[in-house]
Parts: structure tokens; C-alpha cells; sequence
DNA sequence: TTTGACCCTAACAACGCTGTCAGGGTGCAT
DNA sequence: ATGCACCCTGACAGCGTTGTTAGGGTCAAA
């Protein structure tokens, strides 16, 4: 298929497909003219990117899990490498959802000290 | 104050105050020669451009922001603008969150199905 | 054969900072 | 007057995508 249709039919926009390529990942076959031709093999390879992709994870990380990964389901291929990679991913993760949390409760600190527009009069001017 | 001074005393980088000052936050006066020539009071405004900047919010947040802010406590000035926008800052935030949340689970799910690779012998190759 | 939908590559722009480098003044001390 | 620490501006690089544009082929249908 062309990259119109698998893009429709795994929600990778077109743009994103031939950025994936160039980087290594899902390397469709050319037809003679160099138009990609997708199989449906390449579809399930496209499914689970993009679900590696919603999850958050770059590009570099998929191409370390990508070769581990045999099914959308997803499972994986016995693979070290891979956990640690993951369990990477995840410290990373709580590492910036302790910052954006710590973020959130400062500026909620802010608000709870805002005063009320309606009745605090202008003090400073 | 030269911005070596002020930037040890704010912790804010040499480079970032430079580039705050072009975003139109905190302008210094110049020396003759043109040395940026800071004041105490633009220094307690450096702080809480820095307590901003670790929560996370953009100069351009930052700049709806420090208008209203008098204290580096801080306080706000009356401003409905403000609480609008922490308001969005913090429904940003939240979004974010749940976004990283669900990235996080997913990656935790992947693991939980992950074999462990000295039990399972090598299928593939 | 001409249109129109589709495909191709290459490359620039943007997000929001942050570092760094180049090329050049200033100011104080020796 | 020489050195050294400090300052100045300007601009490029990088993060990891993602959109968009430019300039150009391909293919099937009318």
C-alpha cells in the first residue's frame, strides 16, 4: 500500500512516516517508480510505533525496542537490554512528573495567595 | 551591580539574563561604556523571574506575570489576568500530567509482560 | 492529453530555551 | 603599558519532533 493508506490506517501522519524511516525505523519496499509500498507486515510495525510514539518515546528509544518487539500486543523478545531501556524510560518519566508536579504546587501556592481583584483595593499606586 | 554579581546572587546564568532582558523581562540600566548596571530591586526581580522559571513557566507567561507580582513571596497585585492565567498554567500542567501518567503506565505494562531473558532460551535466531 | 490526486526529496521554520564561540571593548592593577 | 578579568553583541548549535513549502515526478481516469 502507499503511504497515504497506511498513514490513515495507523494515524502516522505521512510526515511522520517518512521521518521515522530516515531514522532508521520501517523501511517499506520502493516500487520501480521509488514510491514506498507498505505491507501489512509494515502496518503492525507502524501500530506499534505509534503506540511506543503515544507513550512518549523518542525515536532513539524505539530503536533499541523495536527489535525486541515481535507482537502489537506488545510482547517482547527476551531481551536485557530492552528492560533496562524501559525501566530508563520510566525514572525518566517520574523524574519530570516530580518536577511538573513541583511546578504545579508552587503556582498553586501562588494562587491561593492571590488576592481578590473585586475586593482588594489598588494599594500601590 | 555588573551581571556577574547578580547572576551568583539570582542563580540565574549570565546567558539567561541576556536573554530574558531581549525578551523584555527585567532591563537594567547601562553604564556609559554599556555594562548592564543592576539595582537591588532589579535583583529581587531577578528572583522571582528564577521561582517562575522553576515552575516551569514561559518567558511569556512570565510576562503577564511580574507586572502583577510586588513581592517575592510573592504576592500579587488585584490583577484578574493573573489568576486567569496561572489558571491555564495549571490546567497545562494537569494535562501534561495525565499525558505522562499514561505514557507511564503503558511503559510499566510493557515491562510487567517483559520475560526475563535467562529463563526463556533464544527462539529467533 | 490533460487534469487531478497522489507520490518524491530537500530544506526551512518553529517550539523554548541554553550553551558556546567569535570578535571586540572596558576597567582596574601592576 | 601590559595583562587579566570582566563586559558587550551577534549568531550558530542542539534538543525531538512536526508542519510547511518548493520544485518536481507518477499514475489513472476522462
Amino acid at each position: 500500500m502507499q503511504i497515504g493508506e497506511i498513514s490513515q490506517r495507523c494515524g502516522i501522519t505521512v510526515r511522520m512516516l517518512r521521518f521515522y524511516e530516515a531514522e532508521g525505523l520501517l523501511q517499506p519496499h520502493r516500487t520501480g517508480s521509488g514510491y514506498r509500498d507498505y505491507s501489512e507486515a509494515d502496518l503492525e510495525e507502524a501500530k506499534r510505533i505509534k503506540q511506543l510514539a503515544d507513550a512518549g518515546l523518542t525515536v532513539e528509544a524505539m530503536h533499541d525496542l523495536l527489535p525486541c518487539i515481535i507482537s502489537p500486543k506488545p510482547t517482547f523478545h527476551p531481551c536485557d537490554r530492552l528492560r533496562a531501556r524501559l525501566e530508563g524510560e520510566v525514572a525518566k518519566l517520574d523524574q519530570r512528573l516530580a518536577d511538573m508536579e513541583r511546578s504545579r504546587s508552587q503556582i498553586v501556592g501562588y494562587l491561593a495567595d492571590l488576592p481578590v481583584d473585586t475586593l482588594v483595593p489598588m494599594s500601590q499606586d
